[in-house]
DNA sequence: CAGTTCCATTCACATTTGTCAATTGATACG
DNA sequence: CGTATCAATTGACAAATGTGAATGGAACTG
């Protein structure tokens, strides 16, 4: 890809210095790297990551009538971020008659907090 | 905001049984919930995750020159993810002559560490 | 000075995202 | 049955995002 841009680090400066010390390369194998970016997009919208907050302190089963009218966005689009949840394994739903109940799954919360830190 | 969607929780089902516990309104106030969104989409794509990790466990200043190859994106791409890591204050940099150096701020991520424990 | 090198920025474009109105599906009630 | 309610889905659209080619700007080299 580009080959004509080698980049190659040169190891030296127009002034013979080094730019700087050689650079491991990324330990976190990519998949991994991928897994905590889909779970740290995931959190990256502030209604999604109230969301979670929300869930996360009530340490129960939430139902969405109780979550919609916790924001200033209609009934599909937060409809739309849970399911965005969902997908990236941060929360689970049950249902149950006509209401939906949704709760936090910690493991992946926990993947990314151990990443950070 | 779509006022004829009241979904105001009714506490009464169909059928008698109430919906669910009432939630307590979310404790992260906006301003912080924003900030912390802002952290977690920088972290949300995998190159910027990995370079993120890349920086923190060289635990020094790394020059540009050295992340680029780690990379199968153009000069161009490494460039705009290291702009929107600056931009969310999880990396800083420097220049030295012809180089840049990129280093990690451990604020932001200590903070949001500690909202997701 | 002219030429190089590193990095940031601009331009362009396809894809993804956030949003809402409207609809659908499922379930409960009467 | 028909109606009402909750939540998910569809369709549409503007905005943001990820990407690369090309350019710009700063600093060094000769």
């Amino acid at each position: 890809m580009s080959p004509e841009l080698t980049l190659t680090p040169k190891q030296k400066s127009p002034n013979g210095q080094p730019c700087c010390e050689p650079v491991v390369y990324p330990d976190v194998e990519r998949a991994h790297a991928e897994r905590m970016a889909k779970i740290a997009k995931a959190l990256g919208d502030p209604i999604r990551l109230t969301l979670v907050d929300v869930l996360r302190k009530h340490a129960g089963k939430v139902c969405v009538c109780e979550l919609v009218p916790l924001f200033d966005v209609s009934q599909s689009t937060l409809s739309h971020h849970l399911k965005k949840l969902r997908d990236a394994g941060i929360v689970d739903s049950e249902r149950q008659g006509l209401w939906a109940y949704y709760y936090v799954n910690p493991e992946e919360l926990e993947e990314l907090s151990a990443w950070l830190s």
